[in-house]
DNA sequence: CTGTTAGCGCTTTCAC
DNA sequence: GTGAAAGCGCTAACAG
């Protein structure tokens, strides 16, 4: 069917492995057969066997990579940074998408085990913290990516991150700021609203728990959690959200309200993607490093595949990049009235 | 090193090909002992080598996926729905990142020959219709979605999509109507402002070319775009892009200029991306039937991989979601004042 | 510098 | 029902 080194081999008169060597660049063959080989391999169309070599050498060169959701913005950015850093060291990706169902992230896992990647990075991992001892024994290198109770892990600094937002706010002159959290989100949730509350606390605010609410990491979590904080009284006059998403489903819901953003209600999300900029207003927001965070997923990765003990890595900052969805209070208390 | 079929033949006392047959179940082994292998095969924990089978059987049941940006919105919903459809036929995805430049794409897609991927599909190509050719002796099934004028393609009807748009717009009563297109997309670019054109002949107005500018399918380039037009005079009151991203690009640029959507200004994207309910105001677009797309796309891939000539595809319809970006244009000229 | 020989882990005739 | 043997396309000693 496909040509093989074989067919090089007998059209060039000489055996496989020579065929093999001149073809890996290999410096213990004649530069003379080496060329003629190449240009045979050319001529005839040759591409050779990924999978033949992995079976032979018990390395695939590529990375299985987990993601549950490839249309949330912050996931595809990643996966596109990881690509690149992958592609760098000569590994392709395996894609395996699982759903919102952490019993899935196992079978997707299970998958790209099967496919022998060389290692796999969960990018937005479901699994529970109590179950996370089950990755341990899978015989393959796993990278978490924003889980720092895992061993293997590149995570941005959610506290730091999450104590920037609520700062900013507090800084701007802000009392009552209420966070839209994701609970599904088990680790990073917990962490950021913490922050959250000890940003409060350290400002000598009390938290106060109905303006804590769940979102679902969308757009439409967003709007539910906004709903609900919109029947307060007195209202939270800012926001801090998990992510990016949740942030514009909640800006629109303010203003389908009629709530108008910064003037009313400050708004401030996490992430970073690229939409953010062009929202309306721009969001002010935390960015997250995806480049140096997939960068650090891979060099984990290679480090493991290579049999190394990674040191312990640090968890990378989250930037805050304020833009125009952050403003000071209104003064007065008829926020409703004209510009 | 990780347990194969000879371990578990030696545990079970019985030969390799046995464990083969017992775990794919076939009819011809006693029951007795194909519990018992199911049963070591669980407790050693094997993990059925998805390489070797490939090797030895010559597919891989993965399918090559090319994109050449996982981060546009409309792509990563596709490569979701091409992830589920493909899952169900047990088939998974192999991801090859091109980014922006046509060569890569070519080199994305030996890769995923080396691969031995048995079927390509390129989301979103870049190769020139005039290279189109070389795609052809691939000597792997390569699919292409959206792109009409390649034989085995899953599509959108562009022309029938982008004339809903401008006649959604002419009905309103829009007269000046603006094209933001990207030029890079050669084929989906031109057929849409084909069909915009021939919607404005059919309604008696001719083209005014200063009203056709290009964007980059980004933001930014719709925001370079609706600069463009910004210094028009008469101003367009409606836009048609290629895009929802931009579209977001447009509106923001727009408002930044302190016009309003839609009272100053129509705007209508194309695709429907899980956003576009979400921006402000809320963005009536054309929907691409993403599922369906996938859905085609995946079965073309499996015909042509079981050798069969797939019938010539219709192209799906896209439909008009009108949402809350367009309205009648003002009738007076005082197109700044207040509501 | 090059060929021979053994696999890698699995499937698949062909025998028994 | 089960086993032996060959082979998928490549690499990697080991000899020369």
């Amino acid at each position: 069917m496909a040509v093989s080194m074989r067919d090089i081999a007998t059209a060039a008169g000489v055996s496989v492995s020579t065929v093999s060597r001149a073809l890996a660049g290999s410096p213990r063959v004649k530069p003379g057969t080496q060329a003629e080989i190449q240009r045979l391999a050319h001529d005839l169309g040759y591409v050779p066997s990924a999978i033949a070599r992995g079976l032979a050498t018990r390395r695939t060169y590529s990375l299985g990579v987990a993601v549950m959701d490839i249309t949330d913005p912050f996931v595809a950015e990643l996966v596109r940074a990881i690509d690149r850093a992958a592609l760098d060291q000569g590994y392709s990706l395996i894609l395996s998408h699982c759903g919102a169902d952490p019993q899935r992230e196992l079978a997707a896992i299970h998958l790209l085990r099967q496919r022998r990647a060389d290692a796999i990075i969960v990018c937005d991992s479901l699994v529970s913290d109590s179950r996370l001892p089950l990755l341990e024994p899978a015989g393959v290198p796993i990278i978490l990516v924003n889980r720092p109770s895992y061993r293997y892990s590149a995570c941005t600094d959610n506290v730091q991150g999450a104590r920037q937002a609520v700062d900013h706010l507090l800084a701007l002159g802000h009392t009552r700021i209420a966070y839209v959290g994701w609970r599904h989100r088990e680790e990073e949730n917990r962490e950021r609203q913490v922050a959250y509350e000890q940003a409060l606390a350290a400002h000598g605010l009390d938290a106060d728990p109905s303006l804590v609410v769940d979102g679902d990491g969308w757009p439409e979590g967003g709007r539910r959690g906004m709903r609900q904080l919109l029947t307060l009284s007195p209202m939270p006059t800012a926001l801090f959200c998990f992510n990016d998403l949740t942030a514009i489903g909640a800006m629109a819901a303010a203003q389908d309200a009629g709530w108008r953003v910064p003037d009313d209600l400050s708004v401030v999300g996490f992430d970073d993607i690229h939409l953010a900029p062009h929202t309306h207003p721009p969001l002010t927001t935390l960015s997250q490093q995806k480049e140096e965070l997939a960068r650090l997923a891979v060099s984990l990765a290679l480090s493991l595949i290579a049999g190394e003990e990674p040191p312990p890595a640090a968890s990378l900052p989250a930037q805050l990049v304020v833009r125009s969805s952050t403003a000071h209070p209104r003064v007065d208390s008829d926020r409703r009235g004209g510009d």
